[in-house]
DNA sequence: CTGAATCCAATAAGATACTG
DNA sequence: CAGTATCTTATTGGATTCAG
């Protein structure tokens, strides 16, 4: 999910590199709802490592996804929100999540 | 991007499961468009192996998104489609090329 | 033409321990 | 709390060869 400077034949790819992968997604629907604590992120998507996180957060802000700030406190606290460029992948979220919603619904229907 | 049989916590992740990963958008995005023979996805998406294409084919296929459909011909011919459920990811890649689309327009207006 | 098979390299992810 | 460092494993990708 690297791609770094290459021009893309669809643009689809750019979207995929910026904002696919295992985590990425996950990690941006939860931070449309709101500013999140690096623990709070953790809980919420559950199961991700965090060294996976740290680097998923990493990458997203090096692509001006989110923005990282850092309290000078003890114990620390580092909240982490969307940018203005970040929000604006909601509707690919919303539309992933409502896709889920219905697929899901719909290996119900399969079962019986 | 398995997952196969666990629960999920947010259902934004059965649809990176089902329709996540480097490649799987695009196929799912060139079908929308209707029909295609393994060759041209292979020069559509461009970059991708044989192999690899043909692996993520076999796992759309098994979570029912594409239909394969083999022709008994001389040279062979392999044509594949995406499924009724396939179809109903066209929201989602249609944001996600819409988004592709002015991300790489915000890049250039950064540019200058 | 559309693959399957094999082998190997690169990358991503997981487990664990440790630190400011 | 929010990481970093290190090590190991799992997954993905690439190159090549072969086959129906």
């Amino acid at each position: 999910m690297k791609n770094e400077g290459h021009e893309y034949r669809c643009t689809v790819e750019a979207t995929v590199a910026v904002a696919g992968g295992k985590w990425k997604p996950l990690i941006i629907y939860y931070l449309l709802s709101g500013t999140k604590r690096f623990g709070e992120l953790r809980k919420l998507i559950g199961g991700i490592t965090q060294r996976s996180l740290t680097l998923q957060l990493r990458e997203l802000e090096s692509h001006g996804i989110i923005s990282r700030e850092v309290f000078a406190e003890v114990p620390p606290r580092v909240e982490y929100s969307l940018t203005e460029l970040g929000f604006t992948l909601s509707p690919v979220l919303n539309a992933m999540k409502e896709w889920g919603d219905s697929y899901l619904s719909w290996q119900q229907d399969k079962e019986q």
